[in-house]
DNA sequence: TCCGTTTTTCTAGCGTTGCTAGGATTGCTA
DNA sequence: TAGCAATCCTAGCAACGCTAGAAAAACGGA
């Protein structure tokens, strides 16, 4: 019983440190950059040394930040799911809003950590989460057309607005337009 | 005049070493990302030691990788204008097939070289090229829409599907569904 | 043709990165 | 409390971008 205890409670300890270990790294690129998020100053912060960080994640930096992104992703859905009343506009803004809100984090879920892909049998749920949160919105405005296909699209869209407006690739005072022009192309059509 | 020629030669040479160098660099990324560009093998692919290539970029390795992406904007608006006549279907095409077949520098230029930014008065010409020539198939279809906000959406879409695309993050087989619906969302409305 | 000057190029090295081997330390078990 | 096992840290490797200072080459005028 005792033993029992004691066992649990390293555990537990464990896996605490694994998600300061996170945290850390989550905190650190939102406020520097992924650049600035090396191992030694992730060791620093959780107040342990480099190899701990390897025990942790043996793949090293790349599992770390797969592990944050991961974490985005849950997060994304949530933030998707509770604006699923909103319908085209709700659901955009709340997409737009977070990856503004995690620009960093963002990054690390769609141009880093490019080992997690969609569309797989092994794709992680919370990332079939997301899209499925985008299929809901879309699906009673897709009319006649592949739902699926133009979840992928009304996707790319948003994604290709974040990018770009981060990348200081579009005007700043069109920003509002822009995500009413969305709404109105990907709505249901007159026909 | 024995003097002019000679220092038209040399600087000939400089100017050629200096492609040569980008040439390579983007060689080597295509065949092995970016991440495999080092300045070491840069140097030994010219057959010159490290330190020429400052000489060239003194801004370094971001310098050079800012000359390749300036080159692919240039091409990339080549091939946008070589489509011009084929309506939305035709510059869409062109674009996707673009940064499908030059993967690397598409990733130079828009998710590497951060410095490099539109809608500015600083913006090289270039890159404002790659903007009109996707205004100018957009224009005809707007309607009583800002040509220059869809424009950006329209572009952002595109970005959008070649970046998911990339991460594997859509369906493979919908390809060619995708590129269908962007054309007929993007097409102009039946009011 | 020769020598001093200027430009160009290379050698060598600095600081930092991700990552790891091997020893030291700690905590558990009997 | 002695021995074992898990845990952690020190130290170091190879590779990175980049740069100072020496060596080499090209140039200029006599």
């Amino acid at each position: 019983m005792r033993r029992m205890t004691q066992r649990q409670r390293r555990v537990r300890d464990r896996t605490e440190r694994g998600q300061r270990i996170v945290a850390a790294a989550r905190e650190l690129a939102e406020a520097e950059g992924w650049d600035a998020v090396t191992t030694r100053r992730l060791a620093g912060l959780i107040e342990y040394s480099q190899p701990v960080l390897y025990s942790h994640f043996p793949g090293g930096k790349d599992a770390i930040m797969t592990a944050a992104a991961l974490e985005g992703f849950a997060e994304l859905a949530a933030a998707l799911a509770g604006a699923r009343d909103g319908g085209l506009a709700g659901i955009a803004g709340a997409y737009i809003e977070y990856a503004e809100a995690k620009p960093a984090l963002y990054d690390a879920m769609f141009t880093l950590a490019s080992e997690l892909r969609f569309a797989r049998d092994d794709t992680p749920e919370v990332m079939k989460a997301n899209f499925a949160e985008l299929l809901a919105v879309i699906e009673p405005v897709a009319g006649e057309q592949d739902a699926g296909v133009l979840t992928e699209v009304f996707w790319s869209t948003l994604h290709g607005l974040v990018t770009l407006d981060r990348g200081r690739r579009l005007s700043p005072a069109n920003r509002d337009e822009r995500l009413a022009l969305v709404v109105e192309r990907f709505g249901a059509r007159g026909d």
